[in-house]
DNA sequence: TTTATATATCGGAAATTATAGATATGTGTG
DNA sequence: CACACATATCTATAATTTCCGATATATAAA
């Protein structure tokens, strides 16, 4: 972690929809309805149901999580015609040991 | 913490100069000279010599570090006529949890 | 009380971000 | 291949943030 890519982190946590976004994807399951083509959250959420949940525009809600994957926040999965989004613990960690 | 004070230390966490702050108070005894008036950094570093490293104009940086305190990053303490500026260890910890 | 120094606040121009609609791309299905 | 659907990207406008100079306020010293 080194401070360029800290606070392109601090970007996407300077707005509330995307921080928002990060703490349901602590609990996929409590926070968004089942899949149903795939049958677990291991991947994480698919970006219509994030999208659905946050009421924003579709396009909105891609941007903000192509930026959040882009600096690590978020890993991207794709099965078939469906991108899931999870929580990257990894950089989550590098970040938060960054700041303290 | 909760999710409105998560995103305004988000905010802060946004700009490359304010990160930067954060990250030289770690060790003032580091990235500072010594205080004249006062002989230690047990209340950080003052506004001037923090203006002075980053070259930005004493407003921009008063502002800053304003805010920094108001969403509860850094503790301001007066001392005559200087304002003393250090890391909030408590507030920095609670927002790290709440990311995790 | 006048002056000097440190910090805070105000007002505004320039830069960046937010957000949407339109359109493009990728992928499975008939 | 044609179509439907999920997601990504482009373009543009509105909103917010950046950052400064000017000015105000606070405090100490003369």
């Amino acid at each position: 972690m080194n401070l360029k890519i800290a606070t392109e982190i601090g970007k996407c946590l300077s707005n509330q929809t995307r921080f928002q976004i990060l703490e349901w994807l602590k609990e996929p399951e409590k926070h968004f309805p089942p899949h149903e083509t795939l049958k677990h959250f291991n991947d994480g959420v698919c970006v219509t149901y994030i999208q659905e949940k946050t009421a924003l525009s579709q396009s909105t809600i891609s941007t903000y999580l192509t930026n959040m994957e882009k600096c690590g926040l978020l890993i991207s999965t794709r099965h078939g015609k469906w991108s899931y989004l999870k929580r990257n613990e990894k950089t989550i960690k590098e970040f938060t040991d960054f700041i303290t």
